[in-house]
RNA sequence: GGCGGCAUAGCCAAGUGGUAAGGCAUAGGUCUGCAAAACCUCUAUUCCCCAGUUCAAAUCUGGGUGUCGCCUCCA
């Protein structure tokens, strides 16, 4: 039985769908004015580790991931580039998928945006201000959060304290300090829609509450987002969604802790914020990925070359055996188990075992690595060339199962080129006739070419660099 | 001021009552004509400090120190 941490609890809670064998959720996209940073691939990467996990114990998961395209960034990018907010919008989303399929998240379900969701939005601030949730003000409407008795039961945080804690406002439309906007009355350059309070466009967190709701339903399984959104994202969300529908809006709240830069957050103005775009000119997409995995995701993380560097060489690791068992394949005939090759086919179903314990446990991917990890070695150990196919096969088969669901070792290994496979035939035989000139010259001039030559117990290996 | 997280080897990182996973790096070894690669083995008497509970604590309780985050747009 899986079990997640609730935010709304605190607590690691078993993990039951509201539909059995189906789980509906929702994870807060980007607001695309930009290439998302290393941190937004945090985010984004656990928590498709997590839906995948869930596919792989046999859930039908309904993902859906918004695209926040209306907002204030947004018009101040266009502004600046003298273009409308929908070529921002519409291009960062172009290069968001670039980003994100190279990192390997798979793709959501669905992407809504918020201008594909106006009437919506409409119809659901109508409905609050109806129910005396919200108010007008001078064309701007407000959530009343005092009317929301359970305002902070997500953050914890009482009305009071966040009153007495929050900056002075200088908008003197709001009734109370926490009170947040659903509708903004359009201002110069900025877009807007008809609605009958003013020409304008939806407040942030409106969307989250409209969207869920219309496409995952009242309540939904998993609402996950970043950390930071915890408050008061993801608080105003439960604000309107609840105060709305009178249910709950969703079973479980996820949320990822932070990437830093040298235990630092990244921000601007440190002049210490990494887009994946740059990042992945550096490194490899998977060495990106297994970094992000490594570490639990309620754990905060830090971004540097030297840890990614670790990263690489453990992921390596991971591709070698991969490779060797495939090159162990090659030249094998069709063989069945043999006799104590059962013993070893159980050890190795044993980490699986321990990885599924592992991601049981709220998506412990650093535990299930190490499981992973655990395998390798024993293939390592226990499987050569004395090995039958049968058990090659399925070792490779387990590898395989337990590092897609982490979506890694993922690229495909074309060793197949006759002109090398000739070259490297040309110097075992030369090296057989102890003619090490031309060998060493072969291996030499594949090397030229970029093509490693490596002689390894169960043959001789080649991969390009 | 309010709320919350974290502190485990040179580095990264699991473990939350039963005697310290895993990875990187280092060192030794196997293999090899040589080299490279690969693989194997070793590396924390101890988990920030102090007190307490317990037969037993890295794990629980109290206190302290350090550190990070949220309370304002932010993944």
């Amino acid at each position: 039985m899986m079990k997640l941490f609730n935010t709304l609890t605190r607590q690691k809670e078993e993990f039951v769908p509201i539909t059995p064998g189906e789980v509906k959720m929702y994870v807060c996209g980007p607001t695309v004015y930009n290439y998302f940073h290393i941190g937004n691939a945090r985010t984004f990467t656990v928590f498709d580790a997590m839906r995948r996990y869930l596919e792989y114990r046999g859930f039908n998961v309904t993902y859906v991931q918004n695209f926040t395209d209306v907002d204030d960034k947004i018009i101040k990018k266009a502004n600046e580039e003298g273009v409308t907010s929908k070529d921002i919008s519409e291009r960062y989303i172009e290069e968001y998928f670039k980003d994100a399929d190279a990192i390997g998240i798979k793709r959501a379900t669905m992407y809504p945006k918020v201008t594909e969701n106006i009437n919506e939005i409409i119809d659901f601030i109508k409905k609050l201000i109806d129910k005396g949730y919200a108010y007008e003000a001078l064309g701007d409407v407000y959530y009343n959060t005092n009317k929301f008795n359970e305002y902070g039961k997500l953050s914890k945080q009482s009305i009071e304290e966040l009153e007495a804690g929050a900056r002075i406002d200088v908008n003197e439309a709001k009734k109370s300090p926490t009170d947040f906007v659903l509708w903004k009355k359009q201002k110069p350059g900025e877009p807007g829609w008809d609605s009958p309070w003013s020409k304008g466009r939806p407040g942030w967190h409106i969307e989250c509450s409209v969207m869920a709701t219309k496409y995952l339903g009242e309540t939904i399984d998993i609402h996950a987002g970043g950390q930071d959104l915890t408050f008061p994202h993801h608080e105003n969300e439960i604000a309107q969604s609840e105060a709305f529908t009178g249910k709950p809006l969703s079973r479980y709240w996820t949320h990822a802790a932070f990437l830093n830069i040298n235990n630092e957050k990244m921000s601007k103005s440190k002049n210490n914020f990494f887009n994946v775009r740059d990042i992945l000119a550096e490194f490899d997409s998977e060495v990106v990925r297994f970094f992000l995995l490594s570490a639990h995701y309620r754990s905060p993380i830090n971004f540097g070359r030297e840890l990614m560097q670790q990263a690489k060489n453990a992921l390596d690791r991971l591709y070698n055996s991969k490779e060797n068992l495939e090159h162990l394949l090659k030249n094998k005939d069709k063989e069945a188990m043999k006799h104590g090759e059962e013993e070893v086919l159980q050890s190795l179903l044993s980490h699986k075992d321990k990885f599924i314990t592992a991601m049981d446990d709220d998506l412990n991917t650093a535990d299930a690595i190490a499981a992973i990890f655990e395998l390798v070695k024993d293939i390592n150990t226990n499987i050569d060339v004395e090995a039958s196919k049968e058990l090659i096969e399925k070792s490779l088969e387990l590898f395989k199962e337990l590092t897609a669901v982490l979506g890694l070792v993922n690229k495909k290994q074309e060793n197949l080129d006759d002109k090398i496979e000739m070259l490297i035939e040309k110097r075992q035989k030369a090296r057989k006739e102890r003619d090490f000139a031309l060998a060493d010259k072969i291996r030499d001039d594949l090397k030229a070419q970029g093509i490693v030559l490596e002689d390894t117990p169960q043959g001789v290996k080649w991969k390009r660099i």
